[in-house]
DNA sequence: GCAGAACTTAACCGCTTGGTCAAACCGTAC
DNA sequence: GTACGGTTTGACCAAGCGGTTAAGTTCTGC
């Protein structure tokens, strides 16, 4: 049972809110346990009593994001339909999560790029979206060679991550902001558009000759 | 003239090579200058002595990878060719550039990852490198709409750079590693494949109805 | 109303950080 | 041989870092 005070619904949630904020913003290293207890509003020693260390206490930003994003993928993934309305459907939900959670985009390519020891913690992320886009395109078939399901995989959770955290720089180039929803909107349509191209092409090269070697 | 020891070639420029390694690996900001003199078997202060703070230090070593990076660039955009012919290069380009700058990578990703105020360093080259693309693509036609050429660079540059970037991360989920030249070649099949789909869906869309109202 | 658990705080710790500085070093030109 | 400018060094600095601690406050069950 936790305490509340009238003003306020939990330190630790603010705590952790205030974290998730400012390790988006500039990165773990960059951030200071300081800044997250100031932000928050909070004696820096609460954050210590919370969450042991400044560690621990960027992994349950993480995991809580890491939880979203695996209910997303999963409920993406759940549906029927053909190849075309289940690609433009995973493409649609990618793209909804990362877009209501343009932190957790900047998170896990602040990761990434600086390998450090943390690199563990986005492997076990990456391989379970993997493995489990993997095994639904592998189910309908014709993902081999040259459009190998992982390569698909890298593609276009690239191109969607990649668009949000790319936002900011982008700013300057673009007419207008690339995070305003009618250049999500653009966005969406851009990835639907190179998905029908992949699945025509898909098509018609199962129709020229089923009976290709590999 | 700069005066050299027999067992070295400039102090400067190890000194360089050094913090390229380091914040790439790491990041700026979890890189410290102890390290990088450490690294280039230098005093501290030398770093100082020849780049004026950190920040200068890490904008030069951003300069040599932003110039070869546009070299790289024009080089690919000039020649010849039909609309296929160019995209293909173009990916080659790209893809060798990366593969032979896989610090360059991280560097940028780390960069975007982290907006603060290095920003304005990664948006003048962003601005550079897709107003180039930009021009090229639109002289052949067909960019509009959803395959507006801002994103297709969006797109392929994120195919491309994620893929070297997300390397470390993904080399548990697959079998073997994917910065091995094979792993690479197998990269530049998918992304000719996906070029060659977009090209198709181009020439049958300009095929069907040329006088579509946008 | 009191014992004990949960929470909160200010003060403190050792250590690392980016950066400075005055002195020493070194090849060269006079 | 000495004056000189570019180079290199070790010692030093204030500020900030992640983390601890001991004392205090507040809530809850009995």
């Amino acid at each position: 049972m936790a305490r509340q005070r009238v003003d306020d619904k939990g330190r630790e949630a603010r705590i952790l809110q205030a974290a998730d904020t400012l390790f988006a913003e500039a990165g773990y290293a960059a951030t200071s346990v300081r800044e997250v207890a100031e932000r928050a509003g909070v004696n820096k020693a609460l954050v210590f009593y919370y969450f042991r260390s400044k560690e621990r206490l960027f992994e349950r930003v993480l995991q809580r994001y890491y939880d979203g994003h695996q209910g997303a993928i999963v409920q993406a993934l759940a549906g029927a339909g053909d190849l075309r309305t289940r690609l433009h459907r995973m493409i649609d939900t990618y793209l909804d999560f990362m877009a209501a959670n343009v932190g957790y985009a900047r998170l896990v390519q602040g990761l990434v790029a600086g390998s450090g020891e943390h690199i563990g913690l986005i492997q076990r992320n990456i391989e379970m979206l993997q493995s489990a886009t993997t095994r639904s395109l592998n189910e309908v078939g014709g993902f081999q060679g040259a459009l190998a399901a992982r390569q698909f995989f890298v593609t276009f959770s690239g191109a969607v991550i990649n668009y949000f955290t790319y936002a900011p720089a982008l700013a300057g180039a673009w007419e207008g902001d690339p995070l305003a929803p009618a250049a999500v909107a653009e966005r969406r349509e851009h990835l639907h558009w190179l998905v029908d191209a992949i699945v025509d092409r898909l098509e018609s090269e199962s129709a020229d000759g089923a009976a290709q070697p590999n």
